[in-house]
DNA sequence: ACGTTACTTTTCAAAGC
DNA sequence: GCTTTAAAAAGTAACGT
């Protein structure tokens, strides 16, 4: 479980009485789930000879050019390839991922393969899920909100495009959120914050 | 029929072959689909948009006009699923599916949400149900979206249900089977959108 | 009528077709 | 555009029992 649930946990309202007019009624739980990062290693790699020496690697390069490294611990996947280029999904946290991209290149130095440089890790993307405290009016939202779409015969949720930070958010009736898109943590956390005062603002949150 | 179309466009240009193309379809999807001049025009004006903005460049145009058509349909509120435009076209869903919000983001077009008492009609008289059976479904979706239950939900599922319910009420007899396949949706579907309809009525 | 698994949507990088 | 990887949200679908 992440930092921030524990630490909502105790104090989860805002008390009645000391409210600000224009804040919200909750304050938004939220858990990254999914980092995407890319690194380098800038050298050229053999994946066949890392598919040699290390067994439970997935490579069929006539289907996809990647080799797949999975790590038990964090429990990521990370793509590499003959470039010496690779993706990292699955992390918790953006430090989790850098972590991993590092294991699988001590791996791999264990193994034998010559990697000379550390590699240089960026992160890509961010999907956070966020619970809102209270009900969305789905359907008005669909007519208030701009850039946003709801078409429930193809997706329960509504997708909304957030200009600044640039992310994309998917809303649910249940008050719950996806947010992705997101290079930093903090844009997670912006994203919220202003989706959350905006669905504030313009009456489209059901509080119990 | 599409006169009004070909008298707009320049004979010589490759513009207007990919719309004698395009109308040639639309007119054939015109008859399978039974929707009528309106939605059609409309589909052509949509269609002619996105060509306007570059969006065929690359692209399916039969799987455009799929989805301008679906788009039109949406607009004028005329109730057609995506599976339903996918067999009279002969495209894939998930493809139309695609171009349609790809239509819907770069033209900014804003559809109304699909309201579930319209595809009422389509579903009863396809599982062959009684005008009364349908007007009780009305009222029981009415009531339904009163009590916001509709959110998220495939609109047919929603329809589907109340008919069901409907049936039940009248003591018409129609299984959730007949009612399923009517509506493209499971009996799976029927019965948990039922759940949550017998909670918000107090059935 | 269950339960399980799997698919729908969004995001992003990588190399190649 | 497609291929692969991961992850959440909630709904629908297709299996098997």
């Amino acid at each position: 479980m992440p930092l921030d649930v524990k630490k909502y946990g105790e104090c989860f309202y805002y008390s009645s009485n000391t409210k600000k007019s224009n804040m919200p009624q909750t304050k938004p739980i939220v858990s990254v789930e999914n980092v995407v990062a890319s690194a380098s290693v800038d050298q050229k790699m053999d994946l066949n000879e890392i598919t040699r020496t290390f067994p439970d690697v997935e490579y069929h390069p006539d289907q996809f050019p990647g080799l797949v490294f999975r790590l038990k611990s964090p429990k990521t996947a990370t793509l590499i390839f003959t470039s010496g280029k690779m993706v990292c999904t699955g992390s918790k946290s953006e430090e989790m991922a850098r972590k991993a991209v590092k294991t699988v290149v001590q791996k791999l130095r264990k193994g034998g393969i010559k990697v000379k440089k550390d590699a240089v890790v960026e992160i890509q993307n961010i999907v956070a899920s966020i619970n809102l405290g209270g009900k969305i009016h789905l359907e008005q939202a669909a007519r208030t909100l701009p850039r946003s779409m709801y078409e429930p015969e193809q997706f329960p949720g509504l997708i909304h495009r957030m200009l600044d930070p640039k992310t994309v958010i998917l809303l649910f009736s249940s008050g719950k959120l996806v947010c992705t898109g997101a290079k930093k943590e903090p844009d997670v956390y912006r994203s919220v914050n202003n989706l959350h005062a905006l669905l504030e603002e313009k009456d489209l949150m059901i509080y119990d | 029929r599409l006169r009004t179309w070909d008298s707009r466009s320049q004979v010589h240009e490759p513009v207007d072959r990919n719309f004698r193309q395009a109308f040639s379809e639309l007119d054939r999807l015109k008859d399978k689909l039974a929707v009528g001049d309106a939605v059609i025009e409309k589909a052509a004006y949509i269609y002619r948009k996105a060509l306007e903005k570059g969006l065929v460049r690359g692209r399916s145009i039969s799987a455009l006009i799929a989805s301008a058509l679906y788009a039109a349909c949406r607009d004028t509120e005329t109730p057609r699923t995506l599976k339903d435009i996918g067999q009279a076209s002969n495209i894939k869903r998930k493809d139309i599916a695609r171009c349609y919000r790809l239509l819907l983001r770069e033209l900014n077009l804003k559809m109304p949400v699909v309201d579930p008492i319209k595809c009422i009609s389509r579903i009863a008289s396809k599982a062959g149900l009684s005008e009364k059976t349908k007007r009780k479904a009305t009222k029981i979706l009415q009531t339904a979206e009163e009590n916001k239950i509709s959110a998220g939900k495939d609109p047919m599922g929603l329809a589907a249900a109340a008919l069901y319910v409907a049936c039940v009420t009248n003591g018409e007899n129609k299984t959730q089977r007949d009612v399923a396949e009517a509506a493209g949706v499971t009996e799976v579907t029927i019965r948990n959108r039922y759940k949550g309809l017998k909670v918000a009525l107090n059935l």
